[in-house]
DNA sequence: GCAATTTGACCTCA
DNA sequence: TGAGGTCAAATTGC
């Protein structure tokens, strides 16, 4: 059990740095473009190396559910099928109102208080609103959303968003599951190297995303307390064409993912938040990872 | 009329 | 048992 439990830290590590490599070799590939051809196909084959040990790694995931993992309770049978079937009817009521099982990550993000976008913040995706709820020792109510697209493409991803108490001006978004509304939208269009985007999308996600290139921590932790943090350094950019005024934003990456394409909802989330910066995306354990 | 938001009630889980 | 999360009816806005 322990055993296992240490071999699957590993396995999220050697996941989580093959995905950094696919990130890397995506933003070179978003760079390459428009370049020879050499360099192009010789990208186009470390990508695919890098999607082959993926998928070499890939097959360990439908058999490790998460309450075979350690952690305060393991009686959580209905994260098994989680975002999968949150269809209408008696399933629905399995589906909804579970806690903590999925993974999830948290932004922490300014806003200029002149900007005049006090509320949610756009990400890049369409959401709706389905409930608003006081949280004890907060200040300010915590607001609920899911993907607008959850009946029509069975799209599961959430957010909820809460200012701050400490300074008003910043927002903690705690996204969590994936979107499955771009995937499908994807399948008709094959737009591979930047992140996907809905069809009505009428906003700009390069707020957001503008607003998290000056700098960036992701924390990636496990329910054990096992953490990962990358860095992503500031990279000057023109003030005067920001709409947030952050110096610096933060992801929390919590929770035992569920499955290996969390990491990759992981990874869209961060194709989609670096967009045509410049990152270095690197990754640094400050566990150390444990023997065998 | 349709879609989004609000809000009180209900459900789940730590 | 209570806090957090979701549902769904009512309300609002376009």
């Amino acid at each position: 059990m322990e055993v296992r439990a240490e071999y699957n830290q590993q396995e999220q590590l050697l996941v989580c740095k093959l995905m950094q490599g696919r990130e890397l070799a995506r933003q070179l590939e978003t760079k390459l473009k428009p370049s020879s051809e050499l360099p192009w196909s010789l990208l186009q084959q470390i990508i695919s190396s890098i999607e082959d040990a993926l998928s070499m790694a890939k097959p360990v995931e439908p058999t490790t559910p998460p309450q075979a993992l350690p952690g305060p309770s393991s009686n959580s049978p209905q994260s098994i099928s989680d975002d999968n079937d949150n269809s209408d009817g008696a399933e629905r009521r399995d589906v909804s109102k579970k806690r903590k099982t999925q993974m999830k990550w948290t932004t922490q993000v300014k806003v200029c208080p002149g900007s005049g976008l006090e509320g949610p913040l756009e990400d890049g995706y369409s959401w709706r609103k389905y409930g608003q709820k006081d949280i004890l020792g907060a200040k300010h109510p915590r607001g609920y959303y899911r993907c607008t697209h959850r009946s029509t493409r069975d799209c599961p991803a959430t957010k909820h968003v809460q200012r701050s108490d400490n300074d008003p001006s910043v927002f903690n978004v705690t996204y969590q599951g994936k979107h499955r509304c771009h995937q499908q939208l994807n399948n008709q269009s094959q737009t591979p190297t930047l992140s996907p985007r809905p069809q009505n999308q009428q906003q700009q996600p390069q707020h957001l995303l503008l607003n998290l290139r000056s700098g960036l921590n992701i924390k990636a932790e496990s329910s054990d307390g096992h953490h990962s943090v990358f860095s992503f350094p500031s990279t000057p950019t023109d003030p005067s064409s920001h709409i947030f005024s952050s110096s610096q934003s933060h992801i929390n990456f919590t929770g035992m993912p569920n499955s290996y394409d969390d990491y990759f909802s992981f990874g869209e989330l961060m194709n989609h938040h670096l967009g045509t910066s410049e990152p270095d995306f690197t990754g640094s354990s400050q566990t150390p990872l444990p023997l065998r």
